[in-house]
Order: C-alpha cells, then sequence, then structure tokens
DNA sequence: AAGGTTACCTGCCCGC
DNA sequence: TGCGGGCAGGTAACCT
C-alpha cells in the first residue's frame, strides 16, 4: 500500500491517541513477516508518549521505555475505530482507557508489528541501514549524486533503493521521473548533473504535493480515520498505460523493471 | 559484491 | 459461473 506519504498521514492522524493508556491488547493467530520481541501484553497500562514516523515506518513510543514498530507492508491499515469488529484481516488492536481502538488490518500480511525497548530502535534491523528522508537537506545535490556515480542499475530501481533514499515507491518512482523528464531506463551513473539536479527537485516537489494530498489511494488505502487520499487524481503517468500524456498527448507506456511496472512517457522523457 | 530474481500473502480483475 | 493467470502501494533472502 503506503509510501513516505502515506505513512505520514497515517502518522498525522494518530496523533489522536497520544496520551492514551493501553487496557487490552489483541493478536490474531496468524503470522505476519516476524513475531515481535517482547510481549505484547507489555503494553497493559501503559500510555502512548509519541507518534513518529522514519521512512515507511510508524514509531510509537509508550510509556516505561517500550516502542512500537509498524510496517504496512502492501496492503495494511491502521485505524483508529469506536468498535473492534474482528474483522477477517484484523491482527492486531489495542484498546484504549476511553474505549476506542488502534487497529492493524493486512490482507497480505506483508507488514509487521514489532514491540521492543525504545534504546534498540536504531539497532532494528529494519531501521539500521537506511537512507535520508527525501524532504531532508542530507537529500542534497552532491550525496545523491555521490549515490548515483556508483550505481551502473537503471535510475528508477535507484529510486527505489531504500539506502539512497527512503520513502519512494513504485508510484512517486514514475512520476518523479516523468517530472524530471528523465527516461526511467536511463543508467544510474549515466545520469549528467543536470539531470541529477532536476530529479532531486522532482522528487522533493512530488513528495511534498503528494503529503499535501493525503497520499494515494488506488485500491484500499485509507489514513487512520478511514479516508482515502486524492494524490491518485494528479498521477501524470502511474497507471495510465495507453492513456494520452497530458503534456504531448502521445500514449503513456509501460514496461517491467525489477519485476516492478513503470509508466513513462517516450516523448517527454529522455 | 553489486545487481538481478524469488519469496512472502490475499484479493481482484480479466479472458476463456 | 468458474477457473487460471496476472497484477497490486514493500522488503529482504537468495543466487550469480
Amino acid at each position: 500500500m503506503p509510501e513516505l506519504p502515506e505513512v505520514e498521514t497515517v502518522c498525522k492522524g494518530l496523533k489522536d491517541i497520544m496520551d492514551k493508556r493501553v487496557e487490552k491488547v489483541f493478536r490474531s493467530e496468524k503470522k505476519l513477516r516476524f513475531e515481535t520481541q517482547m510481549d505484547i501484553s507489555e503494553l497493559k497500562n501503559n500510555s502512548v508518549l509519541d507518534i513518529k514516523r522514519r521512512a515507511r515506518y510508524i514509531i510509537i513510543d509508550f510509556s516505561r521505555g517500550m516502542s512500537l514498530l509498524v510496517h504496512l507492508g502492501m496492503s495494511g491499515k491502521f485505524i483508529v475505530v469506536d468498535k473492534f469488529s474482528k474483522l477477517k484481516h484484523d491482527h492486531f488492536a489495542l484498546q484504549f482507557n476511553d474505549n476506542s481502538w488502534l487497529v492493524f488490518n493486512d490482507a497480505r500480511r506483508f507488514g509487521f508489528v514489532d514491540l521492543l525497548k525504545s534504546k534498540n530502535l536504531g539497532k532494528h534491523k529494519m531501521l539500521a541501514n537506511l537512507g535520508p528522508e527525501p524532504l531532508s537537506d542530507e537529500f542534497n545535490l552532491k550525496y545523491f549524486s555521490e549515490q548515483l556515480s556508483n550505481k551502473k542499475m537503471n535510475i528508477k530501481t535507484s529510486l527505489m533503493d531504500n539506502k539512497i533514499v527512503v520513502g519512494v515507491g513504485n508510484i512517486y518512482a514514475s512520476e518523479s521521473l516523468f517530472d524530471a523528464g528523465i527516461l526511467p531506463d536511463k543508467l544510474s551513473n549515466s545520469l549528467k548533473e543536470i539531470e541529477v539536479r532536476k530529479l532531486l527537485k522532482s522528487i522533493k516537489k512530488i513528495i511534498k504535493n503528494a503529503i499535501q494530498a493525503n497520499g494515494s489511494s488506488i485500491r484500499d488505502y485509507v489514513d487512520s480515520g478511514g479516508n482515502a487520499g486524492s494524490f491518485q487524481n494528479n498521477f501524470k503517468v502511474y497507471s495510465r498505460f495507453e492513456e494520452k500524456c497530458l503534456i504531448c498527448k502521445d500514449l503513456i507506456k509501460k514496461i517491467k523493471q525489477n519485476g516492478r511496472s513503470t509508466f513513462y512517457c517516450s516523448t517527454c522523457q529522455k
């Protein structure tokens, strides 16, 4: 499901649960990506101190030095509801002292929930080797040029490499390359400085705009309040195979790169 | 050792 | 209507 703008939107919505105290915990029988390090019943009687995002991971800090690390995978939802109805793909839930519930629902179960000591977060295998946030100052021209100059793989695959920059997934990789006017199958180390500069700017712009639109909803993405995003209305190429390019009217093309669909305009992108 | 391929899952949509 | 194939927003363990 989610790329950075979607996870950011979910996180913003979760501010509702700030300071609430956990009264009950629920875990389904089904396996997620992996099991929690600590027993989730440890959360009982502890309060939510903070909610953060790093890359596509959601971090909820609780009292007594515990943190919940959550990834939504492809199909995960993290929703606050008044009544918990144990739907088919509900795998984890917390009931708070005001009787509201925080529910993790994930049909494909590529996501996970982990509970660990906050001080161990930095060492967590999923967080330890991440590149910079796309909107941060560390993601700058010097850094980006250096990273790409080492890479022989196509530029679209590099954009989706979390060691280079986090949070840019299949949608925003295609959209950023279109915005920058760069063909997705160019080799990363073949980009000229002016192209790297353009691409850097486009990634930041697209991610920023998508956050403002509360993310993109294609099939089933919803935020913590159950609301869809609207950035799908701004797609220039993604999921527009054989539709007219909004700029030049030529037909949008689709190719497979690393097993994932890439959309682009062969006239506007060089 | 970088870079490509496969696995992990369920659901939906399309063509036959 | 049913069934098989292909596809889906992610990540990392495997191979070469």
